[in-house]
RNA sequence: CCACCAGUUCAUA
């Protein structure tokens, strides 16, 4: 089953969903959990995130059971959807099957409430975590950020390093980000400034172009010119 | 000593 499941996911990840679905139809006993997560996946990473529900509707209607490798590739697909109900129908069935590696679902969870918007519930769930990985944080972070609460996401990257959890180079873009949409230049100068010091972060080309986004909306834009303009060439580059 | 059957956060557009 396993080298059957490898062909469906190839398949998958060129765009070939008939084909990857024709050869998920075909199988009989072989099919198993990870053949129906493969196929899912494959749905909601080509942006055909409801055909993805319809299999795992499918899937919940043959009494098959869940993990939480299928609700991490699920809760995505929600939010590109923009589909809260949907999240928080699967928020309440993570609750009755008690998954496994919870952090990476209640991750998902905290991603999908932010990026449907709903910031409190993302904080709620963020909240009532017992262990929180970097992932976590960065997705607080993130979801304040886009949601326009800078300050909020500046006091959290603050506190997480309070709490010893080291950010990563994702956390930094996250925070720059946030920066840029709440217009807070002068923080976003700082951070980008301390990246390789402080952080251990070596400046990639998102964290440039998060600067380039945050003077460029500041309407500082002579300042995002000299910017670009000084910016290493193997950034450039990339 | 280890190589991968699906998996959460990652700017702009």
């Amino acid at each position: 089953a396993a080298v059957q499941n490898s062909l469906m996911v190839t398949y998958t990840r060129c765009g070939e969903l008939e084909i990857a679905r024709h050869l998920f139809d075909e199988m009989s006993c072989e099919r198993n959990v990870i053949s129906w997560g493969s196929m899912i996946a494959g749905y909601a990473h080509n942006q055909r995130a409801s055909e993805a529900f319809e299999l795992f509707r499918e899937m919940q209607k043959r009494r098959l059971k869940m993990n939480w490798v299928i609700v991490t590739t699920l809760l995505p697909a929600c939010s590109y959807l923009a589909a809260i109900k949907q999240g928080k129908e699967i928020h309440s069935q993570i609750v009755k099957a008690d998954l496994v590696p919870d952090v990476m679902v209640w991750n998902a969870l905290i991603d999908m409430y932010a990026k449907c918007g709903n910031v409190d519930n993302a904080r709620q769930v963020f909240d009532r975590m017992s262990k929180r990985d970097v992932v976590s944080w960065n997705a607080v972070i993130g979801g304040y950020g886009t949601n326009g609460y800078g300050e909020v996401a500046l006091g959290l990257f603050k506190e997480m390093q309070q709490e010893g959890i080291v950010p990563d180079h994702i956390t930094l873009i996250h925070v720059l980000s946030a920066c840029s949409h709440a217009g807070l230049v002068e923080e976003g100068w700082q951070i980008f400034n301390s990246l390789s010091e402080t952080f251990d972060v070596r400046p990639r080309v998102e964290h440039y172009a998060c600067m380039v986004d945050l003077l460029g909306r500041a309407g500082h834009l002579d300042e995002a010119e000299q910017f670009i303009h000084n910016m290493p060439k193997e950034i450039e580059a990339s």
